[in-house]
DNA sequence: GTCCGTTCTTGCGCTATCGCAAACTGCCGG
DNA sequence: CCGGCAGTTTGCGATAGCGCAAGAACGGAC
């Protein structure tokens, strides 16, 4: 297993407020692990015996019903952590961790997790204000699930999905990972269809480009008037 | 403003881990505030000044949207902490908070919870805790939502509600504050008519007994069943 | 006891969205 | 180069739930 650069990892918010020789002690506990696209990091319900930071990729974390229903929590982009259960008390990963492209993962035992905040408080705070920007963002998928119809809610996904993890282009962005039109929906509480049906007309008025597991926001400034269109003003 | 007793408030999650004796040096930065009902004990885009602890009474924390639209985020129970931005590190607070029957809040200011954290910092990890439990609960609802019939999720917040907040009668589980069909609307994302219909259909089958802002799950376990079921499966 | 405001109920038409079914397409593996 | 599969598109009916509107019931204020 190869040491990891600690300048690289420096600037991440999970490690701010810790001093550049203290992050060597930190990592020192990890280790870096790869994982090829398609494959498991974590199952729903398995014990938490980990947690994670990505370094490179793009990880999925959903949710399954009983019943076999998913929907996708989030989606991480490099920098983020996840697989906190132990952070919050929690004895077993509520949500499955599936990396959707091949992606390196920095991995600490749920066991160091208490030497560690001890030591480094910051790491504490850090990880409280992750958990809390997180709550928030629940709050408002809730909020919007509630208030907003299904094209504005996939146009606020793909939205937040283009800035978190777009590539800029000479005209557009594109979304960086593979995605299909089934996680849109389950990041929305729709299904793949009308999911499908939106992203089609969108197609058709140029403010979008897409194809398998693929999307470009050709128009995203239009695509902000979208989101945030009250659905009974205008067209 | 009377003290506060700390054998009130030493067995609460908040303080679970903190000596009896220090206790008492938390309780002493605290202030302790009665608010009527339908008082607002603060609102959404203020500053947050400080966090609160219920003591008495149920409060509602809800967030508005830019169009006037409500959901409600969650009804806070007696010992349950609210208003908690600084420690997820907000400025300001991101939902109202409303006194839904006469209540009674310990305040402590903003500015005291960095000290109290370290010098206390079972505060910090039990506060971490409650954060993530409310992650989660946040999570569900968004899985609830997204993959249930409004009758399911009614049945759910009901139950949720009983078992937070129910008050045992002979028969039956009241819930103990006054809470109106839109209430529920905006607990599980639909409209008040919605509600109204589905509590008039389950009142005439004997399951809950209901009126101006107060109902009673006379069958909870019927409810329960009517929560679970899958929408195709039987009648 | 009466008035008034709020909450609740209910009928009715409407439509956004689902669910199913069928066909299409880009792509990987051999 | 040729399947075959996973992902996508699209048509079409079905419907859960919405939105409006009117009225009824409850409970507090005076």
């Amino acid at each position: 297993m190869a040491k990891v650069d600690t300048s690289l990892v420096a600037h991440l918010p999970l490690f701010a407020g810790v001093k550049p020789e203290d992050l060597d002690e930190i990592l020192r506990e990890a280790r870096s692990v790869r994982y090829p696209r398609s494959s498991a990091i974590f199952e729903q319900g398995a014990e938490a015996q980990s947690f994670f930071l990505l370094l490179h990729g793009h990880v999925r974390a959903a949710k399954t019903t009983p019943t076999g229903e998913q929907i996708v929590v989030r989606y991480v982009a490099p920098g983020e952590t996840f697989g906190l259960a132990m952070a919050i008390g929690a004895a077993h990963y509520p949500a499955t961790a599936l990396a959707v492209d091949d992606s390196v993962v920095l991995i600490w035992p749920t066991g160091a997790w208490p030497r560690l905040i001890e030591r480094f408080p910051a790491l504490a705070a850090n990880t409280m204000q992750t958990v809390g920007k997180r709550l928030q963002e629940s709050h408002t998928r809730i909020l919007e699930m509630s208030t907003q119809q299904v094209e504005q809610r996939v146009a606020h996904a793909l939205l937040r999905l283009a800035n978190q993890s777009g590539k800029k282009l000479d005209h557009g962005i594109e979304i960086d990972f593979p995605i299909s039109r089934q996680d849109i929906a389950q990041m929305t509480g729709t299904t793949l269809h009308t999911v499908s049906r939106i992203l089609s007309g969108w197609e058709s008025q140029g403010l979008v480009e897409s194809g398998r597991q693929r999307i470009i926001l050709r128009e995203p400034h239009k695509i902000v008037v979208l989101a945030e269109r009250n659905p009974d003003s205008g067209a």
